[in-house]
DNA sequence: AAGAAACATTTTATGTTTAAAATATTAAAA
DNA sequence: TTTTAATATTTTAAACATAAAATGTTTCTT
């Protein structure tokens, strides 16, 4: 293998060996980011109105659904475990911000909602929430907003064909 | 007000809104994005390897410092608290993939590093987790991968300017 | 050298999350 | 009608995370 060979060989290999770092370091950053996010938005749903990230959005999704949702049609737009639920409801529920009520066709089910203390509570919180996003994401621009969405949806694209 | 002010006000006002909601689906879908790898990098390391992420990422500390890590070296760099430090790493310890030896000249550290099993176990893993990585990311182009870092550094030194 | 302060780690208590098992209800099928 | 399957929820067990208290070690001050 004469000298341009082997750098070519070379460059190749470095360019693969660069392209899975990058990948590496796309990753970490992205988590990083999100990390970063999450927990100021902790922070200050714990300062501001001494309340967590889970409880917020179970109260999000009632507050998109006057009529109530039951415990399953939370699990499952929260994306978590039916458990999971179960234990932030409890917590809601004795805060009297939501009630549960049984539904009278179906003896299985709870019919959830936000009680008037909630829909009060939540919408000063929402109004906060959205505030502290556009500040930290605020700072790009329109154009960007859209690449990285486009990105974004590439990747989560991507992602969902690995699944098996 | 006529008509044309009209409009350029609601134009306006609803260019902000826009703007506001677009910052929480950007948000909303970066969280997706994370989440969603995380939980795939996750379901690998469990059925592939049995084990979890906090265990792996304690675990690549260690195999980036050969000489090894005080387990306040650990708790700094996984950014976790001593105690979760502790506590996985008893586990690991108790599965023979690392050791915590007495350091000579300061009682009061642990020096722990991963044992010859844990080298073996972590080198298998972290080739891997890399491929995982890749596989996720790998649909975006160069040029992407520039623009989605510079994005991401931008949104971090936002979201550090805020803290107090 | 003695006491105070700082440090490294573990322990304890508490809370969040998940997966899996248990319980109960409804709907469908034989 | 009885069995079976699907659904809805709760309970339980385990991993992970934090904060605070406890323990032991080192260093600094005087």
């Amino acid at each position: 293998m004469d000298a341009s060979a082997r750098q070519s060989r070379l460059d190749h290999e470095s360019r693969i060996e660069q392209d899975d770092h990058n990948a590496i370091r796309l990753w970490l950053r992205l988590l990083t980011c999100t990390n970063l996010i999450e927990k100021h938005l902790r922070n200050r749903l714990r300062r501001e109105f001494d309340t967590t990230l889970p409880r917020f959005d179970l109260m999000a999704q009632l507050a998109r659904e006057p009529k109530g949702l039951t415990m399953g049609d939370l699990s499952q737009r929260m994306m978590v475990s039916g458990g999971n639920v179960s234990g932030i409801a409890t917590q809601l529920e004795s805060e009297g911000l939501i009630s549960r009520e049984p539904v009278p066709g179906n003896r299985r089910a709870f019919c959830v909602t936000l009680t008037a203390s909630g829909k009060k509570r939540f919408s000063e919180m929402a109004i906060a929430h959205e505030d502290w996003i556009v500040e930290c994401l605020g700072a790009l621009s329109g154009a960007e907003y859209d690449r990285m969405m486009a990105m974004l949806k590439q990747i989560k694209v991507s992602v969902g064909n690995i699944e098996d």
